[in-house]
DNA sequence: GATTGCGCTTACCATTCGGTAAGTTCTGTA
DNA sequence: TACAGAACTTACCGAATGGTAAGCGCAATC
C-alpha cells in the first residue's frame, strides 16, 4: 500500500490546489488532510513544486485517456464534434475540480513556465481542431480559424464551470439551478449555430 | 499628491494581484514596486484584505463606466448587443489585466466570500441579459436562457484572454499572432450565429 | 539474526508573512 | 512660530512557510 499514500497525496493536493491555488495551500495543510505530517509529503515528492508538477502530469494523462475513448458510432463529423463537446460538458461534476486547476494554471504558467513546459493541453486542442477541420463547411478553414472556434466553445464551458460560486452569490441558488438546467441546451444550440455559421 | 500614492498603490496592486493572485503577492512586494515600505501601504489601506477590496471596488466602478458609455446610434437590439460585445473584446489590451484578476476572483471568492460580497459583476450581467431580451427572437426567452447565452459569449472572450501565455507556449508566437488576428471575426460570427439560433 | 531500505515522525531552522508600535519628516494653517 | 496631521520610516513581533537532519519502527532479504 505504499503507492496508495502517494495517490492519496495527489488526490488531496489536486483538490486543494484547485480550491485555493498553489500559493494558497501549504504542504502541511495537504498532509493534515490525510492525518500525516508535511515531512511525509516531502518524503514522497521532495518539494512542493514537484508535487504540483506531478498533479499536472496526472491531469495530463487523464486528458489523454479522454481522447482515447471510443468516439461512439461513426456519424458525420459535425455531430461527432458536437457529441464530444456535450460529453465534455456533461462530465462537469467530475471535471469541475480539474477545470478550476487548469484555469489557475492558465493564469499562472507565465511565471512558472518551467513546470508547465509539458503543455498538456496540446494534444487535446489538436484533436479538437482536427475534428473541426473534418467538417465539410470547415474544410477550407485555416488552422487558426478552427482553433479560434474550438477555443471559444471551450471557453463557453470552462468559464461557466468556474463561476458557480459567483453566480449563486449574485442570483441565488434557485436561479442558478434554473440556469444550470438551461445551460446544456443553450450550449448545444451554440455549437450547432457556430458550426453552421460557415457557409 | 497624497491620493496619487494611493492610486499608484492600487495600480501596482491590481497588476500584481492579476499576475500572481492574492496569496502570491506580499504587501511588501507591492510597496517595493513603488520604492516604499509595506508600512506605507498599511498606512493607506489598513490591511491586505482591504487593499484587495479597494482594487475590486475600483474595477467595479470601471465596469459601471463601460455600461454608462453612450451605446452608439440606436440600431436594432441584436446589433446593439453585438457591437457591445465586440467593443468589449477590442478593449482587450487594457482589459486583459482586469480579466485575469476577475477570473482569479471567480476561482477564489468561495473562500473569501465576505470581501466579494459586493458582486460587482451583477449590474454588468443584468445589463447584458436585458440587451439579449430586447432582441425579437429572444423576447420570449427566460432570464435563465438569456443568462446562459450571455455567459457563454463572455466565456468565449474571457477564457481566450487569459490563455495567451499558454497558447503561445503551445503553438509558438507566430501561430498565436495568426490566431489572434482571426479571433475577432470568428467571435463576430459566433455572436451572429448564437443570436440567430433562436427561431 | 544482523542489515538494509522504506514510510514516516520529531526536532529544528532560516525566511517570509501580515500586522503593531513608535517615531520622524514634511506641509499646511492659525 | 507653534502646532496638527498626513505621509512616511525603522524596529519589532508572533505565526506560518518550505525545507533539512536525524532517527524510529517495521518488513523483507541475505
Amino acid at each position: 500500500m505504499a503507492s496508495d499514500t502517494r495517490e492519496q497525496f495527489l488526490d488531496t493536493a489536486e483538490a486543494l490546489f484547485a480550491d485555493r491555488g498553489f500559493y494558497g495551500v501549504s504542504i502541511a495543510a495537504i498532509a493534515d488532510e490525510l492525518g500525516l505530517t508535511k515531512q511525509a509529503l516531502l518524503h514522497h515528492f521532495g518539494s512542493k513544486e514537484k508535487l504540483y508538477g506531478e498533479v499536472l502530469k496526472r491531469i495530463s494523462s487523464r486528458f489523454d485517456a479522454i481522447e482515447a475513448e471510443p468516439v461512439v458510432p461513426p456519424e458525420d463529423a459535425a455531430s461527432l464534434l458536437k457529441s464530444y463537446l456535450l460529453r465534455l460538458r456533461e462530465s462537469r461534476e467530475e471535471r469541475s475540480e480539474r477545470t478550476r486547476l487548469l484555469v489557475r494554471e492558465l493564469l499562472d504558467n507565465k511565471r512558472r513556465a518551467d513546470a508547465a513546459g509539458t503543455w498538456y493541453l496540446k494534444p487535446f486542442l489538436e484533436r479538437l481542431v482536427a475534428m473541426v477541420q473534418a467538417i465539410p463547411n470547415w474544410r477550407d478553414a485555416s488552422r487558426a480559424e478552427a482553433l479560434a472556434l474550438v477555443y471559444q466553445l471551450l471557453g463557453a464551458i470552462n468559464y461557466y464551470d468556474i463561476s458557480e460560486p459567483t453566480l449563486t452569490g449574485i442570483f441565488g441558488s434557485e436561479t442558478y439551478a434554473e440556469l444550470d438546467a438551461v445551460f446544456p441546451q443553450q450550449f448545444a444550440r451554440l455549437i450547432d449555430a457556430a458550426l453552421a455559421s460557415r457557409a
